[in-house]
DNA sequence: TATTGTTATACTCTATAACTATA
DNA sequence: TATAGTTATAGAGTATAACAATA
């Protein structure tokens, strides 16, 4: 790798870390329903998206740390969004999985029209967000432990 | 638009919110410099990128409500790393500018080849990277008020 | 001893409401 | 009166350190 090559890469992660910033400041504000915050429905997602399992694999999947699930869950199960089993052979553990009630919460996200990061979606190009979509996956390895 | 369409958008944003959190979430926390945070230092890059202005404009590039963006220049004029001159016609406004030492340190930070978000970006291929520069400019425009 | 998770604590980030100074 | 900014206050988000229970 050339010294022009690197040092175009530390533009663009100067480009993006602000962009990042800014954009998931908004969708944590602009969230219509109070009763969760993002960060609570993005556990609820990894849940539903890769099904039940410990605080500690929860947490590392979230990249938070693990006091920092303890309390997202101590929310979310209050609430009757998730509920706890234990695991079958080690008693340290519990399973969490999302309820249904959990289910219908996050459905009712997602597919509100009046959702605003869908609507600013929706102001895009197709085009643009085909764009957005193959990117998804790169923040994803970005995020990588 | 068909509703076929409308449900792909929910879904891309879907997608994106939880993956835009998580690596938020981890650039906040692998930044090597200590001085200053990840908020400050986009509001450096800004004033870098636009020039000197109100507090009040500063506030509205940085999605952020005006008593937050008070907090964050206290912080930076503290440290020596921006500064307020009288506005000419205006006694209530303060224009803000970026000094040779806050410069010296938003170098310091991008040029610094051990960022992590730096050294992630460069695991990607170059195609990746030119996908995610493209995609820059969408999540500004995502952004906008 | 090592691992899993929780409790205790504290700091950062950010907002809303109330206020001050100036226009 | 309206606007720009600050102060006061509070809640969300998150971490580290210390602890408890179990493996």
């Amino acid at each position: 790798m050339t010294a022009a090559t690197r040092s175009t890469i530390a533009e663009l992660a100067a480009q993006l870390r602000p962009s990042l910033l800014r954009l998931t400041r908004m969708i944590r504000n602009q969230r219509a329903d109070t009763s969760v915050t993002l960060t609570q429905i993005s556990t609820m997602a990894t849940l539903r998206k890769r099904g039940p399992m410990s605080a500690g694999e929860l947490a590392a999947c979230e990249r938070v740390q693990p006091p920092s699930m303890t309390k997202i869950l101590a929310h979310l199960e209050e609430r009757g969004f998730v509920r706890r089993k234990p695991h079958p052979s080690d008693r340290r553990q519990a399973i969490i999985s999302i309820t249904e009630a959990g289910n219908a919460l996050y459905d009712s996200e997602q597919r509100s029209r009046e959702a605003w990061l869908t609507q600013r979606l929706g102001a895009l190009t197709g085009e643009e967000r085909a764009q957005l979509r193959a990117v998804v996956p790169l923040l994803d390895r970005l995020a990588e432990h």
